[in-house]
DNA sequence: GTGTGCATGTAAGGAGTTACATGATTGC
DNA sequence: GCAATCATGTAACTCCTTACATGCACAC
């Protein structure tokens, strides 16, 4: 079985504790969403996918009369993840951004929509460094006190990161009403 | 026809000058890669079908033997990139970089393994900050000579946000250097 | 009793990539 | 002469999403 990042990421969460396909797409949901989104209808193949190649190990565990799968790590799917860690073999960053081709394109506009785009993107920007901050640093703060320290580095890498082009856009913001005024 | 992000691409990058399909790649791969990257693949069939809708205008414009289209945009072509450069919805931006989620789950590395994580990181931001700096905002900042602003802002605000972050994992490193050597 | 959350899956479709296929032109 | 670039397209495949399908548990 050829291993990918979903892959990874499912390993990943069910050894910071998710226990259920359900689990790991919530916990996702709440933090890696940023840099690597996921659906149930990919967590579910991939676990029964490392099930088979016994990179994890499934059991039972019924809540009431509700069928439930409870998952773990083997001891070759920990070696797995500490390997992928470990490579140095990487695909580049892929950042797709809708809004951000519209600014490339803005000149297009006549200055008042132009300055309303700039806005509209600098509120997205806000809004984003807005909800890392203050829903998911919180939660991967938890993780922290238990001394799982990377979950909040990354969340903080996140939101300083969406903070500071928010202000960057904030900035331009001010700079082409500027502009627009001193004609 | 159901115009999509890669329309307005193929639409905008004809709008700035563009002529072939070979162009319009070309031109992505300087400018908007970062943030919408393409592939001839998708080019080709997009001016098809742009063409039929009659958003764009194709011309025969052989190089010697070479046969060659040119292409212009037309003026329904250009009420919709307006349109759409107008409009508020939009898709959220989609990130997916491996590298970040390797970091999410470095607690499974011993120290030394996670640092050097932290800097192979580190040199990637700076190298993509470098790169914008060096080839893509020099490129884009001719445009803006020529009096179109937005391709060059676009490209500022990519290598200060990469640069930002590249800081920021540089600061990361040199803290977690100094937790190491502390023991 | 009812809505929200927990829980597991499959099927179909969309978006985009890589590989394949071909050939002329230009600069060294 | 040869390599890099210009130029156009198609086919196959991969990855991922949305929609479909089902039903229990629990809190209000």
């Amino acid at each position: 079985m050829k291993l990918r990042p979903p892959s990874y990421l499912v390993l990943g969460m069910l050894r910071l504790g998710a226990r259920s396909g359900y689990a790991i797409k919530k916990a996702t949901d709440l933090s890696t969403r940023f840099f690597w989104p996921t659906s149930l209808a990919q967590v579910y193949p991939e676990l029964a996918k490392l099930e088979q190649a016994e990179l994890v190990s499934r059991e039972d565990d019924p809540r009431g009369a509700r069928a439930r799968s409870s998952y773990e790590v083997t001891e070759e799917g920990e070696e797995a993840l500490r390997a992928w860690l470990r490579s140095e073999r990487e695909a580049p960053a892929q950042f797709r951004d809708e809004g951000v081709l519209r600014l490339f394109f803005a000149d297009a506009l006549p200055p008042e929509d132009r300055i309303a785009l700039v806005r509209r993107l600098g509120a997205r920007a806000r809004d984003t460094a807005g909800q890392m901050r203050d829903e998911i640093v919180p939660l991967a703060e938890e993780f922290e006190r238990g001394g799982v320290r990377y979950p909040a580095i990354v969340a903080r890498l996140g939101a300083d990161t969406y903070a500071y082009a928010a202000e960057w856009l904030g900035r331009l913001e001010a700079q082409l009403a500027e502009e627009d005024t001193a004609e």
